[in-house]
DNA sequence: CTGTTAGCGCCTTCAA
DNA sequence: TTGAAGGCGCTAACAG
């Protein structure tokens, strides 16, 4: 790049010393007012930035911060990372973004190159499979998304609550069998936990449970809903708007318009694609802010590791 | 961080000079095999990594790269950064990630930024009302991509081959009223190209034309597929596959099977969910390494400014 | 072939 | 309240 500004442009320009300009440019106590105004207003008047390069050298910070999603076009992910992205820019932070595609070698390759390059910190979208052990030197600059871990912090889905109101949703519309389209419970959020609080309604309100728990893809979910679907079948809960897209999609050819659609996950294209379906948002975009703002907050030192929860919301 | 070992560190540790270090870590010519493999192993032994600040500070460069689409959950950009950012970590690049939502204010604001942080180079997901002065300053280190700039490096997709196919294809499947459904010329290469392939298509091959360009949205495409389908149209183009899910929605509501669908634009929702409609892949995969190819190409000053255009397949 | 020397832009003592 | 000097980790001259 061209020949940018230093402070001791800057210092010559306003006839101070360069130590002056730096105490000005951090805010640090001890410099005259008029001084203060005057190397302010050279700096404007030239546009300064100073170097990142230089102060990241100084300071040991190089106020790059990561964020990995398991993949990009994730619609449920996408969400909590455009809300995070503006907390990390007005935090004077660069967020550089990989993608895991679920494979913990990746997360592992990562987070390598990750800490060779000395990054600040890491926003992890979790999944099954990732082994904490490898997450170890990250424990204090690290907040897991979408799970959580003992000793991290996190940022988690209501997972119970999400499906309660579903269910609640439907029982009170007068539904009674009500059957359950999950991922199995090697994922512990979005697997066994919201499969568990479906059985527990069904406990408690003295339903037949009728589940299958194929997997996160759309095809999976077309694929089972046959078989959790019977003649009296008159509702169907999906864990997830992937899960709930594909089940859509066989009802439909299948002309099944009277079963009822619950998911979780109300992203922008199932509002418009299935209105019809009842869903519930988790909160993503809450999520990433907070996520965020957590991230920040312990890499300054300012936190504790916290376990948040995200309450869900009926949409 | 910890304290880090520094390039003084390996030197003394392998009794040579900081220079000498220096040397084998650029593969430098100049160093002798066994010093050179000494230093080496012991770089590996202490996993030595070299501080990207201050070889950033010498350099004048901090290996940064900016990619700004225009939405994150864009599915056609989706495909394309999923194949850039190997490149980029590849190239030793931190791309970090920005989202214009279509603004131009916001598209300004970022390269604000992203000059006073000194980054190397951008690629940008062009858009309608992108200011062309804004990015004068960028002009040797940005890429764009989906649409061209006078002036500047760019990826684009091609425009009328793919309608061409399209048309094509259908025209070979016997189908004479084929209606089309579009973007406002304002958008010069979704917009006006797609459509002026159209009609040239329809010109040549003595078809009445019947098209509507009502915007990108699939809430627009879905209202005006009611406007080009007449009780004879037999098949409508979609120039996005955003276009196609609306319009196809539609379609699905009102039973009319009958009319094929087909689209620019095959993502793997659309593959899912419509594998009924003939879509032609622009090549979005390919547009996203080319562009990170050619703006590492740039910047090391390897490269002119090329206008490179990725041929359109049937998928 | 290899070591020494001098900065890059910034922040941090230490004197004045 | 201020300026001068030193050094962060690295690369690029210049000597040996």
């Amino acid at each position: 790049m061209q020949n940018r500004l230093t402070i001791k442009d800057i210092a010559r320009l306003s006839g101070v010393g360069k130590s002056t300009v730096s105490r000005v440019l951090n805010n640090e106590s001890g410099v005259s007012a008029r001084t203060r105004e005057r190397v302010e207003a050279v700096m404007n008047q030239h546009g300064f930035a100073p170097s990142r390069s230089a102060r990241a050298m100084r300071g040991q910070s190089d106020k790059v911060v990561a964020i990995i999603v398991t993949r990009l076009d994730s619609l449920s992910e996408n969400l909590a990372v455009q809300t995070m992205l503006p907390v990390f820019y007005e935090q004077g932070y660069d967020p550089i973004m990989m993608e895991s595609q679920f494979s913990p070698e990746k997360v592992a390759e990562h987070l390598g190159m990750l800490r060779r390059r000395n990054v600040d910190g890491v926003v992890l979208f979790g999944f099954t499979g990732v082994n904490e052990t490898l997450l170890a030197p990250w424990q204090s600059t690290l907040v897991m998304l979408a799970r959580d871990a003992a000793g991290f912090a996190s940022v988690c889905y209501d997972d119970e609550g999400a499906i309660q109101m579903l269910m609640q949703r439907l029982y009170d519309q007068g539904h009674r069998h009500i059957s359950f389209l999950g991922v199995p419970h090697s994922d512990v959020t979005t697997g066994k936990r919201r499969h568990e609080a479906y059985l527990a309604f069904c406990k408690t309100h003295r339903l037949t449970p009728v589940a299958a728990l194929p997997g996160l893809a759309m095809k999976q979910g077309y694929d089972a809903v046959a078989t959790v679907t019977g003649p009296d079948t008159t509702a169907l809960v999906c864990a997830t708007d992937t899960l709930a897209l594909g089940a859509s999609k066989y009802l439909q050819e299948q002309r099944l318009d009277a079963l009822q659609l619950a998911s979780v996950g109300s992203t922008p294209l199932m509002k418009f694609l299935h209105p019809e379906i009842i869903t519930v948002d988790p909160g993503y975009g809450k999520a990433g802010q907070q996520a965020a703002q957590q991230l920040v907050a312990q890499i300054n030192g300012r936190s504790d590791l916290q376990q948040i929860v995200i309450p869900a919301t009926l949409a």
